[in-house]
DNA sequence: CTGCCATTTTACCGGC
DNA sequence: GCCGGTAAAATGGCAG
């Protein structure tokens, strides 16, 4: 069993290291959006711009990925050269 | 209005980059919890410990606090003169 | 679809009257909150108190759950022959 | 502090059984909805439907109370009797 | 595809 | 009375 608690021990240890990170990065996120506030900014039009943003992102690779199935199936593009390869 | 513009999307931007980190972050972990599964752990019981050991983490510092949130609770300000003559 | 309004009907209905019974609770646990206060105690402290006692409670069906956990989580499960080996 | 000591475990405990109470509530509420939608209908509109009937009994209550108000200011409704005592 | 868990959002409460 | 932090609720994402 030791080499499975070492490598549960390296496990547990590389995770709590991510989450740390990403808890910095919170903490992060949250100082920016004071900033915002202080500066007369409203905290809640700014998540429903990231939102809208995101959404916006989402819906664009979405129709990117569509289009561009639809045009190589009609030849109307060239494949992807590594997809030649493959 | 040029500057404020100029700020929010300052605003925008900077968060949206801090959430790619993070999601990021996110995905690293899962990797890593991907892995570990590979290898024969157990998902859930790598969360559990994970849990564990940031809650004896934070009872480390609140046992410090008992003792006089037991005395305030206890009501070290004199409640009511008369309790004392009850 | 009158059975299916009806029903629709009572399930509103009932959820509405538990979530009123519910509001009356909290409005309870406010009074008795402020009648404490009223008599010199500390609010904070009381609700530290209640957080603590909720918490001992909790690990002691918790700890029964430990040793459980580190073993999955060191793969009871054979992950590889050849760690023994190793 | 015998006497205070004795008020601190008895808010304590009536603040538990409220709560405990009001936990009951929430599992009640949950097995409707699960009911619920083991007959087919879907979570998030009876939740739509309950915010929205909560909105319009706030609503409501509000303009009553701003109409009551301008009633008896014009001397269109009896003052509460127990205004006149007060 | 369903239930579970993390994250997010919302409402509340005390402090200033 | 507003603001900040904290607990509850709702939403969304993921594993099984």
């Amino acid at each position: 069993m030791q080499v499975a608690a070492d490598q549960l021990r390296s496990i547990i240890e590389r995770i709590e290291r991510l989450e740390e990170e990403k808890k910095t990065l919170a903490d992060d996120i949250k100082d920016v959006m004071s900033e915002a506030k202080a500066n007369g900014f409203d905290a809640k039009a700014i998540k429903t711009i990231l939102k809208l943003r995101k959404k916006d992102e989402n819906e664009r690779t979405e129709e990117e990925m569509i289009l561009d199935t639809y045009m190589k199936a009609l030849g109307m593009r060239q494949p992807d050269l590594f997809d030649e390869a493959a």
